[in-house]
DNA sequence: CTTGACCCTGGACCTTGGTCCAGGGCGCAG
DNA sequence: CTGCGCCCTGGACCAAGGTCCAGGGTCAAG
C-alpha cells in the first residue's frame, strides 16, 4: 500500500509534475485522496493508470481517446472497449500505409539522385520545382508605397 | 508566363489564401513580385513551389524541414539535399517501425479480448490498470480547509 | 523552531499549422 | 463612375499537449 506524493508519482512514471497535474485537469487521473493541506496522495492504482496513459500515448491514442477508454473501462463495457481498440487499430493501419507510401516516394528520390554533380540531375531538386536561377528573395522586404508596375 | 494573383494561385494548388500568406510569413514562398498596390503576383515557379510544399508535407516533412530543403535547393547543394532526404527516409522508417509495434500490441489486445462477459477477462481493461472498484472521482472537488487526515 | 524541499493554485506562455476577422484599398466590367 | 469581387495588413484565435511562473503554504529533519 504505497502512498506517493505527486513528485514521487511523477518520478516513478517518468513524467513531470506539471504533466500529472495537467492530466488531472484533463480528467484522466485523479489523486486517490488529499491531505488536509491539499497535497495530493496517490496509490499503486494511480501509478498503474498513469503508466497506462503513457503507454496508450505511445500506442497513438490522444489524451481525449485515452479518456474515452478510461470511461469505458469505468463503465466496464467490454464490448465497447474492444470496439474502440479495433477502431484505433484500423487507424494505425491506415497510418502505416500512408507512411509506407511516403517511404517509397522518398527512397525513389534518394535512389535516383546521384548525390553530386549538376542540380539538373537531382530528382529531389526537380521535385522541388527545379530551375529557378537568380531570384534575390529578400527576407525583410520593406515594400514601400509607389514602385514601378512589378517592383 | 502565367501571372497569378494569390487567389488563383491558391485555387490551383488547392490551398486557402490564408495558407499561402502563412507560408510566406514562414519564409517558404515569396511572391514573384508585387503590384504598386501591394497585390502579390505569382508565376509558374511559385505554383510549382507551392505544390512542392504540399507534396513534401504529405511526405512527412514539417514546414521547418521544407524550409531547409528549399534553402539547400537554393544553394544547389545536391549532396546535402540528398542527405536531408535520406535522414527523412530513416525517420519515416523509424515511424513505421513504431507504428508496426503499436499495431502488434493493439491487435494482440483485440484478438485476446472476448468482447463480452467479465471485465476480468478483457486484456484491454487489464492493460488499463484493471481492477479499481468504487472511486467517486468528483470533478468539481471543493476541498475545504480542515478535513480528516486523508479526506 | 528553523530550514530546505516539497506542494498548492491560477494563469500565462509555447509550438505547429493554420483559420478568421475587421477595416480599408484595388481592378475591372458595364 | 459605380459596384462587385478581389486583395491588403495586423492581430486574434483554435487545438494539443504540455511547461513555467509567482506567490504562498506545508512537511519533516535537525
Amino acid at each position: 500500500m504505497t502512498s506517493l506524493g505527486i513528485g514521487a508519482l511523477a518520478k516513478r512514471a517518468g513524467v513531470r509534475i506539471d504533466t500529472v497535474r495537467y492530466y488531472e485537469r484533463s480528467g484522466l487521473l485523479a489523486p486517490k485522496s488529499r491531505l488536509e493541506s491539499g497535497y495530493r496522495r496517490y496509490g499503486d492504482e494511480e501509478l498503474t493508470r498513469l503508466r497506462f496513459i503513457r503507454r496508450a500515448q505511445v500506442l497513438g491514442f490522444s489524451l481525449k481517446e485515452i479518456g474515452e477508454l478510461l470511461a469505458l473501462s469505468k463503465a466496464r463495457d467490454v464490448a465497447r472497449v474492444k470496439r474502440a481498440t479495433q477502431t484505433k487499430l484500423a487507424d494505425v493501419e491506415e497510418r502505416i500505409a500512408a507512411l509506407v507510401r511516403m517511404r517509397e516516394a522518398l527512397s525513389t528520390l534518394v535512389n535516383t539522385c546521384p548525390g553530386h554533380g549538376e542540380p539538373a540531375d537531382c530528382p529531389i531538386l526537380k521535385a522541388l520545382g527545379g530551375e529557378e536561377s537568380h531570384a534575390p528573395a529578400s527576407t525583410s522586404g520593406a515594400h514601400s508605397r509607389s514602385g514601378t508596375r512589378t517592383v
